[in-house]
DNA sequence: TGCGTTTTTTACCATTTGGTAAAGCTACGA
DNA sequence: TCGTAGCTTTACCAAATGGTAAAAAACGCA
């Protein structure tokens, strides 16, 4: 009986395949934040990563599977600002330090944040699952938290589920809806205007 | 010389020409709100709508016509909540009532909502002059009035430009990320829950 | 250096896509 | 009820799209 389990198949990939997997991830990044999943063609991608189509479909199983893979990553890094809001710490400060931590990753990670929000706005249809999987749990427990907060009296009464919207809504409107942003401040970059106001809007809100 | 000013070329439609008309834009709403524009294709507007492809191309010159048309009928009913603004309103009330009135066009008109963001989201490539010339001035006629009203002392002091992103991030939320916040809150319904938190939010950010 | 393995290219393919030409049908006023 | 303007269908395209087969090239280790 041959030895077919996991650490056996998988092998280590080579330095080739490593940096091709990455520019072909970046790339595909930038092309599926930009037009969402239906609207990205292999083509772009290929010609944004530098590598042919045949190519690409050799380090990868199909436009899905890059498509998921990217959604995989993103799930990783996502959700990190809202795991280290620490039950230890001060209640108002860890959420303005959440918030902020949101705001620069709306700024540093804008593609991500489109990808994440190109997703979505189509129903999810490749991320439900991992919605119920990974964020759900996590958005329970730090409801808890933050209810946990309020009931001691650190924090104003309301609702936890709804004040996580208002942040997430908040903060990522700065990399979804930058276009119009960028309109509408004539170009001045947004970022410390918009930490400015958040924390005043949040501290506002939550001041017991 | 031929008289071909406007009023001589353009024609009174006929019945069947708005009942297609309107099939054709109602199904366009749906498919390119769910897929973007790139996603969306004539043969899903047209099964969509009941209405053979070449049949959609007699009434438009194309996809991107059927699009801008549907963006710029957009635009009319887009801004009216803030237009309705009122100078000689109580502040506070003509700020929560906008805000609910923009909660409820979320509610109402969540495709509308998502035809939009998707346009956002993909850099704005059909709309960027529209924002320039109906929304940036009206955006900065309404901030003068916040502000005016805040230098009166009758609310209290915030960016008014930071503001209106946050109510425009706050209430579209709930349309565009409608498949995340049904998840986390598994399926109940979220209008009442927002309406209630927001006028606390904005309640509390704006009583001077 | 030679040789098997990995990587890349070339040449395709079936399907889908936006769009057109022209024939056929239908409604409606004279 | 007939003619015609308006509407719809049929039968197509050329280009783009996701994907494949197999030859060619490059790599790396003995």
């Amino acid at each position: 009986m041959p030895d077919t389990t996991l650490h056996e198949v998988e092998k280590k990939p080579s330095r080739i395949q490593q940096r091709n997997r990455l520019a072909i991830l970046e790339a595909a990044l930038e092309v599926f934040s930009q037009h969402g999943y239906r609207g990205a063609t292999l083509d772009q991608i290929a010609a944004t990563a530098g590598i042919s189509k045949p190519n690409i479909l050799y380090y990868f199983d199909g436009k899905e599977a890059i498509h998921v893979t990217l959604l995989n990553h993103l799930m990783e890094t996502w959700l990190d600002p809202l795991r280290q809001m620490n039950v230890d710490g001060e209640p108002l400060t860890e959420l303005l330090e959440y918030i902020n931590r949101k705001l620069d990753m709306a700024r540093d990670m804008p593609r991500e944040s489109r990808l994440f929000a190109n997703e979505i706005l189509q129903g999810a249809p490749r991320m439900g699952p991992h919605l119920q999987a990974s964020l759900k749990p996590l958005f329970d427990e730090k409801c808890a938290l933050i209810q946990g907060w309020m009931d001691t009296g650190k924090l104003a009464q309301v609702d936890p589920q709804y004040l996580i919207f208002s942040i997430w809504a908040t903060t990522q409107h700065y990399a979804d809806f930058d276009a119009q942003v960028d309109v509408l401040l004539e170009g001045k970059p947004s970022h410390d205007g918009a930490a400015d106001y958040l924390t005043t809007l949040f501290t506002k809100v939550l001041s017991p």
